[in-house]
DNA sequence: CCACTGTTTGACAGCGCTACCATCTTGCGC
DNA sequence: GCGCAAGATGGTAGCGCTGTCAAACAGTGG
């Protein structure tokens, strides 16, 4: 303590023009001086303990809580040219399903001590070029992104950034690095056997705006293939109300807007498979204001298996997606090629569930 | 590019021992030989680009383009003891709540040209504590926390970090800087009054592993003064279904469980506050499967004013919380006093609506 | 044409930490 | 008691960038 006032003294009065940059937090040199020992043993003592003898390793212990050190992770970052800092870019946060999958990364990134540096996009593919670019600057020892499809700019840099990748949602050919997730393709068409198997044959894909969300295309395309031939296919792209928080939210009320405006436009049709199950809910609990019969007038079906499918009623037929799964693969195969393990596979395809409920 | 190929294969032979210890990334030093620049003066055309003449920052930006060059945020961040990321500690993604405050912090931040590095705890306040410690390594100009409640090293870290902190979601006296958030107790009372008022008089509570969230405690402890010799109140924490993605999803099987057990354990009630409205919307679907009356025979209330509420029959009465706001003006806040401004309130109540539906 | 102000550019040092190598102990077998 | 391996500690030199100050270079009025 006494030490520190003096030197900062002496500083002021003997060389007239040096002048303190730093924020003044307490440093590691200052730890050393007052356990006695040298820097470099300090941050042995911190960063691998059985390293130091048990008598230094206290002393130094104990000038760490009383002085209330922090240790700067950039100057440590610097010096030895690695982070335990994982960036994860997401489109968004309103969407309980990217949630889930973040959950899944978090749990297994912090198990092995990774922490996680979050990014959301909002769906626009120049700010996910921005946000990889900030977030490299981080230099990373990896990176998990959202989807397999970016702008240009995105694959390059990342590509180039010399870093594991994994790119995960959905799979597909020809990514960057590493992928997990399912085909959205298979899941769409998956639902379509369904519905065709239980008589449907007007059929109507109920999408919220699908010029951001391609994964509800390919489910659409996966279902409209299927169908072809066997049944009508229609496709509602609704806009949706704006300023509401988006994903689930305005789902719900998307879904809820949508039932009746829907069987007015095209009252032939008999089954309606939405884009998620936010909307699928919004509009069962349409149809039971409204007492609308389904599935007797119209059959309702979603996708991503949330919890609350199962408590409708009628209980809403879904395609359930392992989200946290999702999370922990693409996590854990990105540790291991970190630590330099070649992961069991570097494309992985988690799967889905039709789970067929009362609504269809 | 020869330039480059020549200096590495002198250094490896020249010197016989220099071993190269970076990641190997283009360094700012190397876009300005590209150049033909000082360092500094492509540091200066990247970070403050009037300060440059015209043809010099051209030159630069194509020599950054050809290169890749991506600058290293450590280094500079180290150099300047200065950042732009806002480290956000929640307890829970899992929380809808939590994610549109979130929401709210991050657009507001991004705005500014700060970054967002996300910790959530899971309502550990041991892992806050560690989270805290981390958070703080990196130098951060300002933090947000949600809630009032740490543990003693959470604060006497935060307080000492010299570094504006806003803590968010609730109201209440002592915070560590500054506040953001609304009355929780005052929430629980409004509720009180609105029941009391529609004649209710056997009031039971009822919260989700209520040990954690101390906000659902204090929205009881409003509730329960209010009714204090006017009504009965019963309160009961459910265990919940663990392993479930928790929050919200938890929170609907929970209520939907509650249900038929409360009226089967306490047939007297005559009102239900839940804890939020996803417990309360499971006990609405809960009620519609099972054809109980609501709120005939018993009526419910949630809190937080999710757009579902809006879409149960019947509307589900709630307390509508202004979480985006909250985000939005705890960044603002912050980033007001990280910029030498002082905001116009140290602690803001940003208040509340009871929505009245048609479950009470 | 000169002193003088304002702008653009550069040299230098250092932010706080860790990699690398050197040095100093210690313990052990013979 | 000596040589040697293994372990503990320290000295030195950066990591890649920016703050500070100084130098070089215009532009202006008399």
């Amino acid at each position: 303590m006494a030490e520190r006032a003096r030197t900062a003294t002496d500083a002021e009065a003997a060389p007239p023009r040096r002048i303190r940059r730093g924020r003044g937090a307490v440093t590691l040199a200052e730890v050393a001086a007052g356990a006695g020992v040298a820097p470099i043993t300090v941050s042995r003592a911190i960063n691998n303990p059985a390293s130091v003898s048990d008598a230094l390793r206290s002393r130094i212990e104990q000038a760490v809580e009383a002085l209330g050190y922090v240790p700067n992770r950039m100057a440590g970052a610097l010096a030895s040219a690695r982070t335990r800092v994982i960036p994860v870019i997401v489109p968004s946060l309103a969407n309980v399903v990217f949630v889930e999958v973040i959950e899944g990364i978090q749990e297994t990134l912090e198990a092995e001590g990774y922490q996680m540096l979050l990014g959301s996009t909002g769906y626009d593919l120049a700010t996910e070029a921005a946000l990889a670019t900030t977030l490299l600057g981080w230099a990373p020892p990896g990176m998990l992104v959202a989807g397999l499809r970016h702008d240009k700019r995105t694959t390059a840099l990342l590509r180039h950034a010399g870093i594991p990748i994994v790119e995960f949602m959905e799979t597909g050919r020809a990514p960057i690095d590493m992928n997990v997730g399912l085909s959205h393709v298979r899941a769409g068409a998956a639902m379509a056997a369904h519905l065709l198997a239980r008589g449907y044959r007007r059929i109507g894909f109920v999408g919220l705006r699908m010029h951001d969300d391609y994964r509800a295309r390919q489910r659409y395309d996966g279902l409209r293939r299927r169908l072809a031939g066997q049944a009508a296919i229609t496709l509602f792209d609704r806009a949706g109300t704006e300023g509401q928080s988006g994903g689930q939210s305005g789902g719900q009320q998307a879904g809820w807007d949508a039932l009746p405006e829907l069987l007015a436009i095209a009252p032939a049709l008999d089954a309606l498979f939405f884009a998620n199950d936010e909307m699928a809910v919004g509009a069962l609990l349409r149809a039971r204001r409204d007492g609308i019969d389904i599935p007797g007038r119209i059959a309702i079906a979603g996708f991503n298996g949330l919890p609350i499918a199962a408590l409708t009623t009628p209980s809403l037929t879904t395609i359930v997606s392992p989200r946290r799964q999702i999370g922990r693969e693409a996590a854990a195969m990105l540790l291991a090629r970190i630590s330099g393990r070649e992961p069991t596979t570097r494309r992985l395809d988690v799967g889905f569930t039709l789970e067929a409920g009362g609504s269809t």
